[in-house]
DNA sequence: GGAACGATCTGC
DNA sequence: CAGATCGTTCCC
C-alpha cells in the first residue's frame, strides 16, 4: 500500500508522485502514467463552489476515490488529496495495463485501446459511479493504491490540461515518458 | 421548473 | 469533426 502522507500535500506537488503507482481492482492491475492536478481555487475544479451531493468526496481524506459521470456518459476516477475538507483531487488520465489484460480487453469491447485515457480507465478496470467514495489506502477495499517500488519519473512529461473550457493554462498536467514506461503497453 | 454545459469517446 | 447523452448546477 501507500503512505497516506504522500498524499496530504496540495495536488500539484502530489500529482506527480502519483505517477508509476499501480491502481487494483480485483484481478485487474494498471500503471499510472498521466494525471491531472484540480484545485479549490481554480475554475476549472468540480470544489470552486463549495462541496456539494457531487464533489462531496472530494473534500474527504487523502486517498478517498471521488468517481463522478463526464458528458452524462462516462466515469472518470480522481483521488482526493490535501488536507480534509480542502477539496483537491488528481484526475487519473491514463494507466498502462498490468495484470488483467484480457479481462480489461473484454470489458473495453475488444479495442486495443485500454486505458489511455480517463473514461478508458474506468471501464477497463471496471470503476463505477458506486464507488465514489471508497478508500484507495484500505487493504478491505475493492479499489486500492499501491506501490511496487517503481518510482516516479524524475523528468515527467509536463503539459496543460485538457477537455477544459477555463484555467487552460496552468501546466498541471502530467506523464510518464512514453520511453520511459515500466510495463507493457 | 428549466436550460446550459460539460475534467470524454467514438464513429463518420 | 460532430453527435451522443444525462447529471449537476444555477438562474428564473
Amino acid at each position: 500500500m501507500l503512505d497516506r502522507s504522500l498524499l496530504e500535500g496540495d495536488a500539484p506537488t502530489v500529482a506527480p508522485q502519483l505517477l508509476n503507482k499501480l491502481l487494483t481492482h480485483g484481478g485487474t492491475i494498471g500503471r499510472i502514467v498521466e494525471v491531472e492536478a484540480y484545485t479549490p481555487d481554480d475554475p476549472a475544479s468540480h470544489s470552486v463552489r463549495g462541496r456539494t451531493p457531487r464533489n462531496s468526496t472530494m473534500f474527504e481524506q487523502a486517498g478517498t476515490l471521488y468517481c463522478y459521470l463526464s458528458y452524462g456518459v462516462h466515469v472518470c476516477a480522481n483521488v482526493a488529496v490535501d488536507a480534509v475538507g480542502t477539496g483537491a483531487a488528481v484526475l487519473l488520465r491514463a494507466l498502462d495495463p498490468v495484470h488483467g489484460i484480457e479481462e480489461m480487453r473484454a470489458r473495453r469491447a475488444g479495442r486495443h485501446d485500454l486505458a489511455d485515457g480517463p473514461g478508458k480507465l474506468c471501464q477497463a478496470l471496471d470503476i463505477r459511479l458506486e464507488h465514489d467514495g471508497v478508500d484507495l489506502l484500505d487493504p478491505a477495499s475493492p479499489i486500492g493504491l499501491s506501490d511496487d517500488g517503481v518510482p516516479p519519473p524524475k523528468t515527467p512529461v509536463v503539459g496543460t490540461r485538457i477537455g477544459i473550457s477555463v484555467a487552460r493554462g496552468r501546466p498541471w498536467r502530467w506523464r510518464v515518458d512514453p520511453a520511459q514506461r515500466q510495463s507493457i503497453q
